[in-house]
Parts: C-alpha cells; structure tokens; sequence
DNA sequence: TTGAAAGCGCTAACAA
DNA sequence: TTGTTAGCGCTTTCAA
C-alpha cells in the first residue's frame, strides 16, 4: 500500500495541510514541526504522487519533449539521443519534471500542442523533429501553450528556437579547407529543397567567392542525405575524371562523408593522402572512423539543454519567446590535410 | 482555456458521469447519447486530463522505462536509443501511455521502484542499464511493482528479464568462423569481470573445443570495453607477431572490432584479406564501417518492444514473471572470409 | 439508461 | 503557526 500524506500526518501528528507546507519548504511552518514532519516522511518512505500535485497545483511547471518521428524507421539517431540527453540534463539539473513524447503526423493533425499539454499536464515543450514543411508548424504558431522548436524556426508570440547558424558553419569548414591549400573543392550536396541545405550552400558559395574561387556546376554532387548515395555519386564522379579535377570533397553531413571516403578508398585512392574530406554534424561515428572526419559539431546535447532552458525561461517570464542561435564548432579530424599550392 | 469534461457535458446536454462512460466505451450508455457525446468532444476538442485519470481510476494501466545511467558520458549509445524504440513502440501499438525515467545511483539509492511508481502513478517498469553488480538489483527484487529488468537477471516474485543467450551466441559466432576454415583465432576480451563476457568466452571456448581446437591465453587480449584499448592492445599484439599466429579475431563488441581492425589497417594490413574480424552488438556503426563488422545483432529494439509486452503480460495476470531469451541472430558483414585449409 | 456524489492525493485559500 | 476545507478533472459506485 502507497504511503500518502495522510499517513505522513497521522505519523508525525499534524494535519495534511501542514505536511505539504511542511514538506515544499513554506516559510510558515515552525522548524520543530517541519522536522518532525520531515522525519515522519523519511521514515515511511514517503514521495508525493505527481498526478495528483499537477492536477491540484496552479503553479508546477513540468515540461515536455516532443519527438516527431520518433518511431519511423531512421538509418541513425544520433541526434535523438543527444538532444534526449541534453534537454533531460537540464530538467535534472534544475529540478522540472521533464516527459518524453513520440509523435508522428498523424498524431499531430488530430492533437495540437495545447491539447497534448493539456493531456499531460506540461506547462510547455520542446518540439524536435520537425521538418521545414511539416503542417504542424502552423498549428504550432498559433500555440498559446510556450514551445520552442528545434532547428526549424516557427513564427509565433509563444514559440521560440534554438538553431545553428548553418550558413556561417558551412562557411568556416570552407574557410578552413581554404586555408589548408584547398582551391579546387567538389560539394557533396545534401538535398535541392531542405532549408540546411541551402543555408549551408549559401556559406560555402559565400566563402569561395571571398577567396575568389568559383564554384563549378560539375562540381556539385546531389545526394539525399544517404550514405549509399554519396558512395554511389561519388564514385561514378572519380570514374568520370580520372584526372583528379579537385583536391577535397565538402559534404553536407557525415554520413555523406562516410560515403565519400568509401568510395574514394574503394578505388584504391585514401584520405588525405589524395582526397581531403569534411562532413558535418559532429555524430559520434564521425569519431569513431578512420581517418576521423573533419566536421562542424552541431552540440546536438548542448541544443537540447538550451531548448530547455529557454522553455523554462518562457514559461516562468524570465525571457521572451526568441530565437536562440548556438556556437558550432570545427572538429578536426585526420581526414583534411594540408596541401601545398 | 483548457476543455474538461465539464464543458463536454455542458456542449452535449448530459451530465460528466455519462461523457465519461461514454467516452469509455462503457456498454450502458445509449447509441444516441454516446454519438452525441462524442461529436461534442470532437467538436470542443477534447482531450481527457491524464493526471486526473491516473489519479482517479483503479484500472488504467501505465508503465515507465527507467534508465540508469543515461545522462553518464557514455562514448556511444545506440543501446538507450533502440531499447526506448522498441518500448515505445510496443506502448504506442497496444494504447499503453509509457513515460521515460533516467536515474542515476544516487537516486536509486534513495527512491526505491515502488516509490518511483506511485509517484508517477505507473503501474510497473522496464529497468534498463543495470549492472550486475548494482545495489539497485537487490532493491528490485524486493519490489512489489511488478518490472522487467532488461540484459541482467535479477530474481523476485514480480521482476521478469529479458535477456539474450550470450554464450550460444558466441558460440554460434566461434562456429561460423571455424566453418569458414579459421582454426586460429584471437579473442579480444571485454572485461575479465562483467557477466556478459564471462559468457560470451564460455560459449567461444565451448565451439572451439567441440571442434577440436584449443584457445592458447596468449591468443586472448584484455581490454575493458573501449576502443582506444582495442587499437593499442590488438597493436601490441600484432607487433609481437609478425608472422601471424591466428586468422581471425573474434571481438567481444562492435566497437572493439573497429578498434582492432582500425590496429590491422594501421600496420599496412587489411580485414579480411589479411584477418578476418568479428564484433558483437549490432550497433548501427556496424554496418557503416567498410569493410561491415560482421557481428551478433542483439535486436535490441525488439528487446524494448518485448520487455514492454512481458511487463504488460505481467500487469494484467496474462503472463506469470518470468525469463525471456530473446533470439539473437548473425550478421554477416565484409569482415571475415573464407579461407582455405 | 442516466444523474448525483464520493473520492483519487494533493495544494492553497481561509479561518482559527 | 496550524487545521479545515474546497477544489484540480476524472472514474465509479449507488440511486433513481
């Protein structure tokens, strides 16, 4: 049988007004009683059901996590995890009841972020997972319930964002790989239409032109952000200029690196020796392989944690609902080196 | 404003005992009430309060996965990913709100499960991340909450286990290898401590002896699990043997393996022409290297997704606590070859 | 087939 | 400084 504040009243001889005053550290409580009452609860082992302090509070701030997509199948999830980790670090270190949600399209046409608030009594969440184009983007803006979005900004008085400033990382790598003798640079190219893409395209072409390079149409691989794509494209661009056209291969994601490598080691060439490499998004398999890739670390876990905190922030007034972006950072790796010109 | 179930029987013209047994799907409530009730709710957007449910109803039926450890640095974490899918899953297919919980021994120590329980009004627990040797096993098995411990075994009335058979899997490994014509194989060892590979090493020298080959000491490298100690401790063993005692490396783990195939490219070899290498796990990783680790899956999304049905079993009286082995099954990569006698 | 009402465990306003 | 009490939103008797 659970213990409840009753029993923590009868133990320590008070009434159940006074074990809660007691126990949430309310100033008009006498010290004698409130060790008493706290002695009481330690010892029957007491800890206050969550539901019924939502239900009966007007000022609990728990926060959620939303994850959209959760479930589908995703060849790797690095990104779920750290944020996971990252949003629950905080809500650890700050005390806020934190709850993970999964959900899908579906879900989210027939249930608005209010109602799912209202559902689990959350005070606000982190929306994570969602795409540029995703409808519940819309329904998210018009929210009264705070959120904040994981790297697609939403507009909305209730909605802020925590995002990477993609243009200005993809420009770094490239400044980087300029600077390590690299003047001829193929792209490996995520995806015509997602918004990173194109914001990540936008630094590279931005850096290449201050260092008055041109970037050729030829140059640019397109891909789908899948690592057999890369290997595939990849390839079939070594096999159509045997005459090495280029020095290094920027890609827009590791896994596209991944790809890259393989396929330049596969016929018989290796990084750096012949080819240097980057990727981006600092997953840990990037780490793990060899060369290691150079990449631009997105902090995914450090995304999480400032998500929260914003959140919370929002919820209890202290900031308004803004746009939050985070320092990137250039991971070096073995798969870049230094050219002579 | 938030809609209760107030509103609801306001908008429907019936009092909120009769929204909620219709709503419920209670068999007493008339056709024509229950679709008037319903177009209400749907109309209002209505979405029942969990709290309040959790709060008030004897029979709604909630579980928790708990993960120890999940917010420590580790250098990878496909398991936490995959086990949370595979639960997630299963609740999210049969209707079962599942909520996530990380803790710490710290917190284990001062909160045991049933507490954790009642505070989140769940009524078991997938317990995940346990070391053998955790105090937190004891507590489990003392435990009135009815939960499943996933990869350790831990005994009691109410905790059921979901568990892989490491030494038939290793075994299995140990005679894919030997039917591939290797008869001279290195173990590189986890951990001379942890159950796991205590196991895994049973089954491995089990196949070999069944085959009439005997596994000398010198041919097997400790490490503790980590990468880095693969790639120095495999290295080592290779400068010490230039003319090659062994064809194969059998690896405790996926990461192991790359560290030790990563030891071999090092030194100008190559898997599999020179060695053949295997891993153990099924992390993703796995698949991603070149050449792919061939390598015992431990399905540990399917491991959630029947820790979460065993609990469920459990719950509800359909299933008795009990031990689940789970099957694990071969995935062959580019790793290993054939050789001839 | 329905409505009224008693709780679930807790917080918070109000009295004492 | 404390006790009493009215809810929070819901489910589930018990009557009608």
């Amino acid at each position: 049988m659970p213990v409840t504040i009753r029993d923590v009243a009868a133990a320590s001889g008070v009434s159940i007004g006074t074990v809660s005053r007691a126990l949430n550290d309310y100033p008009d409580v006498s010290t004698v009683t409130r060790e008493r009452v706290r002695a009481a609860a330690a010892e029957l082992g007491y800890v206050p059901n969550q539901s019924a302090q939502f239900l009966s509070s007007k000022r609990l701030t728990s926060i959620a996590l939303i994850i959209s997509g959760f479930l589908e199948d995703k060849v790797f999830n690095d990104f779920d995890i750290m944020l996971t980790r990252g949003a629950f670090q905080f809500a650890t270190e700050h005390d806020v009841p934190i709850s993970l949600h999964v959900t899908n399209s579906r879900e989210q046409a027939e249930r608005s972020l209010d109602q799912l608030c209202f559902e689990h009594n959350v005070s606000g969440a982190i929306v994570f997972g969602l795409r540029t184009d995703d409808p519940y983007c819309e329904s998210l803006s018009r929210s009264t319930t705070p959120c904040v979005t994981v790297d697609v900004p939403v507009p909305g008085e209730r909605v802020g964002s925590v995002v990477l400033d993609d243009c200005a990382a993809a420009s770094e790598m490239t400044d980087y790989l300029v600077s390590c003798g690299h003047r001829r640079i193929a792209v490996v190219h995520g995806s015509r239409t997602a918004v990173v893409s194109v914001e990540r395209m936008e630094g590279i072409v931005r850096s290449l032109r201050s260092h008055g390079i041109e970037l050729r149409d030829e140059d640019v691989i397109y891909t789908n952000f899948t690592h057999e794509e890369a290997f595939e494209k990849v390839g079939a661009y070594l096999d159509a200029h045997p005459e090495p056209r280029v020095t290094a291969f920027l890609c827009m994601s590791d896994l596209l690196a991944l790809g890259t490598i393989q396929a330049i080691q596969r016929r018989g060439l290796s990084v750096p020796e012949d080819f240097s490499v980057t990727g981006y998004d600092g997953i840990s398999l990037a780490g793990f392989v060899s060369p290691a890739i150079t990449t631009v670390d997105q902090n995914v876990q450090t995304k999480g944690y400032e998500a929260a905190r914003l959140l919370c922030d929002m919820i209890s007034g202290r900031r308004e609902a803004c746009r939050v972006v985070l320092p990137h950072s250039l991971r070096k790796g073995g798969s870049v080196r230094k050219i002579s010109r």
